[in-house]
DNA sequence: CTAATAGTGTCTATTAGACAGTATGTT
DNA sequence: AACATACTGTCTAATAGACACTATTAG
């Protein structure tokens, strides 16, 4: 800790025009699950890049992510999370920009919800391969690809660091942004609620172990998957018939407080 | 995703004057674990804060706390990882300012090194109670303490805000920094390698369980607990005497490439 | 010998994985 | 009846918690 003894001192501190001049921006990636689409998230000259702007002097820097979102989808009260502060020198080659990534999840009910004229929603597929993840972005007239290598950064395999090893149509750093917010949401679905939050109101058992699947990239065995979310949810008196097979119950999300902690 | 169809357009998203100015600081939090003081960290016109920066034009972002250390207390090549970036509006009373906070862990031998004549290293305690943590430092001189409540922003607990419910001693929102950099740590000992940042080259399982102890701030049954970093760790020739009990073989890290998943 | 911590063995409780089985709709 | 998915029971494997026990030094 640090502590200032004189307001010279403290004003000198504060003396930023010597640095020169930074800008900040927040981008924004959205990630949703749907039946017909495994995975989608919501995405420069003539190359794609996520929705992004400028923080307003006057705006809290966890308002511009949602300020950007009701200008591009028109979604407001979404789940926003901040993901990472991405600050290489030449991230942009016009300014210098700090950029703080946010993550963003919606329902697949919400995707339906029309998007800005030069926006467009993706469809997501991933490979893996020697440390290196592949990932395909399939939108309505284009689709292209690029790769990231996720490599320790030191022996111990203390810090991760992204490096994109492939990329011609992702502006600026999303790439990494894009494969950083994969593995946060797969990470935090096994520690939290947050599935959820990609959620109808209502779903079946089976609708909510296909968004695990798809999430997580790899399927599940049904009596463990029930037992994990078992208390996280709660039946309701409604089902879904019509599906050529045994009707499912229709279950909604439990909030916290009324998780049991035993049985 | 967005794209740009002329440079016109590509140019006014980023004609960024239009919101003012917002500058780039990062600040750094340095917790260790010694035996004298149980935890530490290290630390406003009479106020306390901990270092902290304008971030360089032409500066990676990730490399200011590094400079920041190494002004502040001569450490290089330590451990730090992003933490958060605050960006409320009034955070700062002087300038609109936009500040990453860094988490950097440093085992207690580098605590004796010299830190600059306004700095200060400072013992922390904790206590719960009713979901607000009071956090005391305690200094040479100073001792001073401060609350922060962590309540769930909504009522299905997806997400948590941290709010500063009691401080007169600490600048800036450096209060969450601190609360947030403990439960970070706190979280990560168990899921990853990061605590042996906080060890020498060479240790005993008693001390490394100490260590633990410390920042779970709780005990722990010894079986378990060795059972729980047995491939972590890796005996050496070296054993620790004059303790005035039973001598204690000295261990050393583990990196993950030689972890062993099977036994 | 005592105090004090180092270090191990093992029983039990809990949780996760695996798979077989039953249930109930649509066509 | 055939098919397809919903849903449950239960054995087994792996892991975590608890506690008793032995080991080895300083003083």
């Amino acid at each position: 800790m640090t502590s200032y003894h004189s307001e010279r001192e403290f004003l000198d501190h504060y003396n930023s025009d010597e640095y020169g001049r930074v800008s900040v921006t927040a981008d924004v990636l959205v990630f949703s699950v749907s039946n017909e689409e495994p995975d989608n998230y919501y995405p420069f000259k003539d190359m794609w890049c996520l929705p992004g702007g400028f923080v307003a002097s006057d705006e809290h820097l966890d308002d511009c992510p949602k300020r950007i979102l009701k200008n591009e989808t028109n979604l407001t009260n979404i789940y926003l999370e901040q993901l990472y502060t991405f600050g290489h020198v030449n991230r942009d080659p016009r300014m210098r920009i700090v950029s703080t990534a946010y993550l963003s999840l919606v329902n697949k009910n919400l995707l339906s919800q029309s998007v800005s004229e030069n926006s467009e929603w993706f469809n997501l597929g991933e490979t893996q391969a020697d440390g290196v993840t592949t990932i395909t972005l399939t939108g309505s007239k284009t689709e292209f690809e690029f790769s990231v290598a996720k490599t320790a950064q030191d022996k111990n395999h203390f810090q991760y660091s992204y490096q994109i090893t492939e990329n011609k149509h992702l502006a600026f750093d999303h790439a990494l942004v894009i494969a950083m917010g994969i593995d946060r949401l797969r990470n935090k679905i096994g520690y939290s609620d947050i599935v959820f939050h990609m959620m109808p109101q209502l779903f079946t058992l089976g609708e909510l172990q296909q968004v695990y699947e798809t999430i997580l990239n790899k399927s599940l065995l049904t009596p463990s998957f029930r037992r994990i979310i078992a208390n996280k949810v709660e039946k309701t008196e409604q089902i879904q018939k019509g599906k050529g097979h045994r009707p499912s119950v229709l279950f909604r999300y439990k909030s916290k407080n009324e998780q049991s902690t035993d049985f």
